[in-house]
DNA sequence: ACTTAATACGACAATTCGTCGTATGACGCG
DNA sequence: CGCGTCATACGACGAATTGTCGTATTAAGT
């Protein structure tokens, strides 16, 4: 009951309930297929169907459709999949992942400032 | 081409070339499976060889027996799926993610104090 | 009651992964 | 030379996952 990865249809799914929510099936058809394709009704409920099973997606059974949205946000997803990715690699401990992409200069200097400024105020509020 | 995930046989094999290099197939399984268990001759082979197609490892063809290295280090790996996730999830932005993860303290108070000091002599170098 | 729309879900093709089995080639030894 | 041993190459298979569709069932509105 983790968190699987997203695949590509199910993460632009989620996509689109992130930037509003909650969503009947057929707004999130309209979105992700053009206009009037008939066929994909079955898609997107499928999708939804299969994101549900696995957690990601709730759904309300308001008649007369079912409203659905997402459990988690677009940020803890990505947390919890940077997390179990340092479970994999570095028994959980993300500082040997940053140092790396600090070191490689993956990380911007404006990026920089924005993270001392975070972690500054983080150890404040623990002192 | 970029930077498939891998899958866990796989990076079980990866792990065991980042732990020592470059390495024989016949080490390989021996390490992968216990003693001297008889089919998996091939299943390394096939790994190996699925592994290289993926650019993950490359092979010495010396003779008599193939050596095996990994292309990446174990950081390499990690940072370029973290920065594939960022790529998915936000653009290519990382300080979202990491927000996040320091908000939801997910990152110990330790590992607080250690990036500090890496963001601190980042500056300097910079500047 | 009939049409329309929504939901549930079985089925399919494609892909990936771990596994094995077999074929081919190199080497050494009697 | 003929054989056994070991390494590599690779085809094949079953399981699982993903995106897709089709069909059946249920609910709604007129």
């Amino acid at each position: 009951m983790n968190h699987p990865q997203l695949a590509n249809a199910e993460l632009a799914l989620m996509e689109l309930l992130w930037s509003r929510q909650p969503r009947c099936a057929r707004e999130l058809r309209e979105q992700l297929y053009g206009g009037a394709e008939k066929a994909q009704h079955g898609t997107v409920q499928r999708l939804l169907q299969r994101l549900e099973a696995k957690g990601y997606v709730k759904r309300d059974l308001e008649p007369p459709v079912h409203m659905f949205s997402a459990t988690l946000t677009r940020e803890s997803y990505a947390s919890s999949q940077i997390e179990s990715l340092a479970e994999r690699l570095t028994g959980g401990s993300l500082a040997p992942l940053l140092t790396h992409l600090i070191d490689a200069r993956k990380i911007s200097p404006a990026e920089i400032e924005e993270l001392r400024a975070l972690l500054a105020k983080r150890r404040e509020a623990d002192a």
